[in-house]
DNA sequence: GTTTTAGTTTCACATATAGCAACAATTTCG
DNA sequence: CGAAATTGTTGCTATATGTGAAACTAAAAC
């Protein structure tokens, strides 16, 4: 037996999408061996389970290295989701236009467990780019859209994420519960939030709340520069105009003022 | 007992992914019973499963209407691919590029399963756009894409689509394996294909072949249009430009000449 | 050529899973 | 508004099924 986590939860299944779930960034090929020891899970489970998502396309087995990548079948999957969320068919112009008036890249961003998952990025010119990209989750109490999407969900899930811990990322990570609550009191205000060094060192951002029709807030729009970028001006002006762009997007979105 | 199909698959595991793979464009919202009933499986092994599916993120449950929807973890999943494949990060600019000078919608499709699969999209600006999305497959023998892919595949690939079937779908669908074959043929030595209403009535295609380094075609590049906006000198100035747009991207994946 | 490592498959056993039925919770309808 | 129907979840049990150990292949490393 591996798991007998939660009763009533297929454990098999829950293998499998661990198994799926394994796959990152910095790694995005996996032999058996080494997904058998990393979710220490029996060699051979690993193979029939593999061989099950790879007969489905979620997984493909390089023929030569016997390595698994993440298949074809999980684009389909991302395409419906995509295609049949309000947030993505409305922000898509209102984004490239925001992005070539800034001149830095610009995302959507959701809550998801307390933390953030960027859904959509459109990227800019520069050849400095920032570390980012569509599905990653990041921290939401030290980044900007983070912040903006605490600023106005429930209480108790701003307790929730401070009872997890605040981690000091860099210096200028805000680590006291205290000045977290007053910080999002202040942002709920302003309408917007930064983000100076919060989280990464020499990364900024700027994020501003995106309102559905019923005046929920469902998803942030930020925008991520290199500090040095970005002047007391510049940030102003960023503020501005996404501010607006955010405001175009909740229209989109049938929310009236 | 619902499938013994494959001897070493695993049987929990592949009803999990039919249930994700159930999700579809038209139906992205689905009961228990729903799924229970279009699956032919017992209702309370879809839900358990389905309940598995959720605590991992693969679906989401709504609450208000007991509905299930697909998920964030596969939007991260995605995400992860799409950083990691080569065509995904070199051909974005060459795309839009494509787009501004068209004026018409261009993508990015692989063959899989005898299909294809869009993986990329960039839309134009017209306000009459054509019914595609990222993740979306269609057959392989009637759109130029397809026709392109088939064209440098082997010959058991072609043979393998013929026997699955040559479906009419407009008065312009080839239909004739032998006419099949020719016409692969000659798209080989052109370089490129052309789709005219043979798939969708009123709806036109260019495609050329994408070579990676190994100067293996790995996939295509086409742009689709209404057929009204495509007269002859239109047609021909877009096969210009995809053919040098799918050359840029190939020589970006290292292939030479 | 031998040794090591990696992946699949066989096999027997234990158990996790599927289905039934009962239950709870809605919703629909009279 | 109450009765009937539909829907989702949960004990329960039998048995199909998934698991782990080890055998078996195959390939890579030495």
């Amino acid at each position: 037996m591996t798991n007998t986590n939660n009763k009533n939860h297929l454990s098999s299944v829950r293998n499998a999408l661990r198994m799926l779930k394994s796959f990152s960034m910095d790694e995005p090929e996996k032999s058996v061996s080494e997904l058998a020891e990393s979710l220490d899970i029996n060699k051979s489970t690993v193979s029939r389970t593999m061989a099950t998502l790879a007969s489905e396309g979620f997984v493909y087995k390089d023929p030569d290295t016997n390595k698994y990548r993440l298949g074809l079948s999980i684009i389909s999957l991302s395409g419906i989701i995509n295609n049949n969320t309000d947030i993505f068919n409305e922000s898509q112009p209102v984004l490239n236009r925001l992005v070539e008036s800034c001149g830095e890249t610009a995302h959507i961003s959701v809550l998801d467990n307390d933390e953030i998952i960027y859904l959509q990025k459109v990227e800019c010119n520069h050849p400095v780019r920032i570390l980012t990209h569509v599905g990653k989750r990041n921290p939401a109490y030290c980044t900007s859209a983070g912040k903006v999407l605490l600023a106005f969900s429930d209480d108790d899930v701003v307790e929730r994420v401070i009872a997890k811990g605040l981690k000091k990322f860099t210096k200028h990570t805000i680590t006291s519960p205290t000045k977290l609550r007053e910080h999002l009191q202040e942002i709920r205000l302003n309408g917007y939030a930064h983000s100076l060094e919060e989280f990464n060192e020499g990364v900024s951002s700027i994020a501003t709340p995106i309102f559905d029709y019923t005046g929920k807030v469902v998803s942030a729009l930020s925008v991520v520069a290199p500090k040095q970028r970005l002047n007391n001006r510049k940030l102003k002006e960023i503020t501005k105009k996404t501010i607006n762009a955010s405001k175009a997007i909740s229209e989109r979105l049938g929310y009236w003022r």
